[in-house]
DNA sequence: TCATATTTGCAATTTTGTTGCATTTGTTTA
DNA sequence: TAAACAAATGCAACAAAATTGCAAATATGA
């Protein structure tokens, strides 16, 4: 529950938060900008640029941002927190309906760089999802 | 020579674009649009604007987008162009210095998902560079 | 229910990106 | 090497996106 969800991350629970939390529920794909301005109806866009920024903060969601400037955000799966947002799934870009989903691998490929302390790494991915394939 | 990067995309050498290219070639990391404009002068915006989506529609430079909000741009090697704009290589940003290479690996990871069909790869990795660790 | 810090909504402003157009410039051809 | 012409530039106007300050509203804990 969407109010669970701010609590427990330590922020007000207000009609806004939810709307745009309930905007990302209602979607297996990712969102940009103007998905969230669509989805949420009225609003004002001051309120929605510091609900974003509030949520990225907090772990709430994250950012993807691929190849083209294509720039959407996510739900953070449960464990992210405004210290520790790192998360081992995929971004697969689909050229064909645009949409973009995070998935989940059975293994995270490793790479190591002679000099270079790796603490995270991001893998995106473009190409045909599976609905259009 | 950048004049012949030029001729060899099929556009005209002129002066803003050399400098353009003078500017990416100096350094050994990728450029944000304010590292570029710093490192112009003087300059229209607008042509500096134009002056990057051609680059990138040739397959001169190629944007690097990163968790963060970061977004640069880079020199493509030998062989993009307008139809073909691969990189098999890997985007590192360093979070002490800020800087973000590109960089060659040994064996570039494969990756199969089911029902999706994968057309490109990109791999971003954040940690501390070489310089900085 | 009250006190208070947080959040919201609005106006004003700034920053970023786009469009149209006249002028200049690079390249090709004769 | 001059002329012809398409491509590129620079400027002004415009449009869109993002930020800031502040007063009013509201969520939460006491
Ligand atoms: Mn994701
Ligand atoms: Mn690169
Ligand atoms: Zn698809
Ligand atoms: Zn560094």
């Amino acid at each position: 529950m969407s109010a669970e969800l701010l609590k427990k991350h330590k922020i007000r629970v207000t009609p806004f938060r939810i709307k745009v939390l309930s905007v990302f529920k209602k979607t297996h794909s990712a969102l940009s900008l103007s998905d969230l301005e669509s989805g949420i109806g009225e609003f004002d866009r001051v309120t929605l640029y510091r609900t974003i920024k509030t949520f990225l903060d907090k772990g709430i969601i994250h950012e993807i941002l691929m190849p083209g400037d294509i720039k959407k955000m996510a739900l953070c799966q449960d464990g992210c927190n405004t210290h520790l947002h790192d998360h081992k799934h995929l971004h697969f870009h689909c050229d064909s309906c645009q949409e973009t989903f995070c998935i989940d691998l059975p293994a995270y490929p490793e790479i190591v760089l002679d000099g270079f302390d790796i603490k995270q790494i991001e893998i995106q991915a473009q190409g045909v999802c599976k609905n259009c394939g």
